[in-house]
DNA sequence: CCGATGTCAGATCCACTGAAATGA
DNA sequence: CTCATTTCAGTGTATCTGACATCG
């Protein structure tokens, strides 16, 4: 019944405390939403891959997302076990695999980017359109530049 | 030297995506700088909360940053043992444990915070000022609205 | 109730294997 | 043509962290 006892001042003045808070609560709530369909985040990024430049390498995969060569096989293994996704080894370089989105991914994507959309206006709920576009537009920036 | 492939604009096109990924690094800037003193962000969070609020005993530490109890006692025995926080049983209540900043404490809790803002000072080049108090107030706010 | 210890699950990272391609 | 090197998928593991559970 306490309320939560207040954050120090300090900390609330660092925007880039806010910044990792608010980012990984809102992660954390995908990541929930997405649990129930038995997904993770990175799922989630991999299915947006496929679908926004298609058919990719395993190793293209994990260079473009930032994520380990290691970790992508056991990740395809889960997307492919669920049927979002398929494997065809190429027939010119047979050590390499073409990871492709099945129609079964390409429904489960439209279905979690509609989940998504629906926790960012949660999570943006205290924000006017503009505001939202002006906040869009700085992260971008600031992303951009990371790196 | 390839060029790192692009994301996918899906992600992009996500807030909460920007949010998470630009949080998380900047975050993870900060930590390395912290790690070099043997630190992690945890012992920021305590040092700033002992210096905005006063002494706490450790059950208060935990509630207010939203830090596991459990793992409230490893942190300090680490602060103590670099002798920038003192625990004193509490007179009143011999249960309880004052913890308080020393001045060794509060010396580099000085410097971290110069070290702080200058990592949020790189992480938000891109920003104008009056930018970064937009960025700031809208973050607030929707932090406030997290829970 | 509070401090303290132990442990567990998830994520990230790193080293290595075997097969296949490449190039000297 | 052969052999060394590189690239790829895949396996195993070490490490760190955050959350939980239990004890005194």
């Amino acid at each position: 019944m306490d309320p939560a006892p207040a954050l120090p001042p300090s900390l609330l003045d660092l925007t880039t405390y806010l910044l990792a808070q608010t980012g990984r609560r809102a992660r954390a709530r995908l990541a929930e939403r997405l649990a129930e369909r038995e997904l993770r985040l990175w799922h989630y990024s991999i299915l947006t891959a496929l679908a926004d430049f298609g058919p990719h390498v395993q190793r293209e995969l994990a260079e473009r997302l930032g994520i380990d060569p290691s970790d992508i096989v056991r990740l395809l293994d889960e997307l492919s076990r669920a049927g979002l996704v398929e494997r065809a080894r190429s027939a010119a370089d047979r050590r390499r695999i073409q990871v492709s989105l099945t129609p079964v991914g390409l429904a489960a994507l439209t279905e979690l980017r509609g989940i998504a959309a629906a926790v960012q206006d949660e999570v943006l709920a205290p924000l006017g359109a503009t505001e939202r576009e002006q906040l869009h537009g700085m992260l971008l920036r600031v992303h951009a530049a990371q790196r």
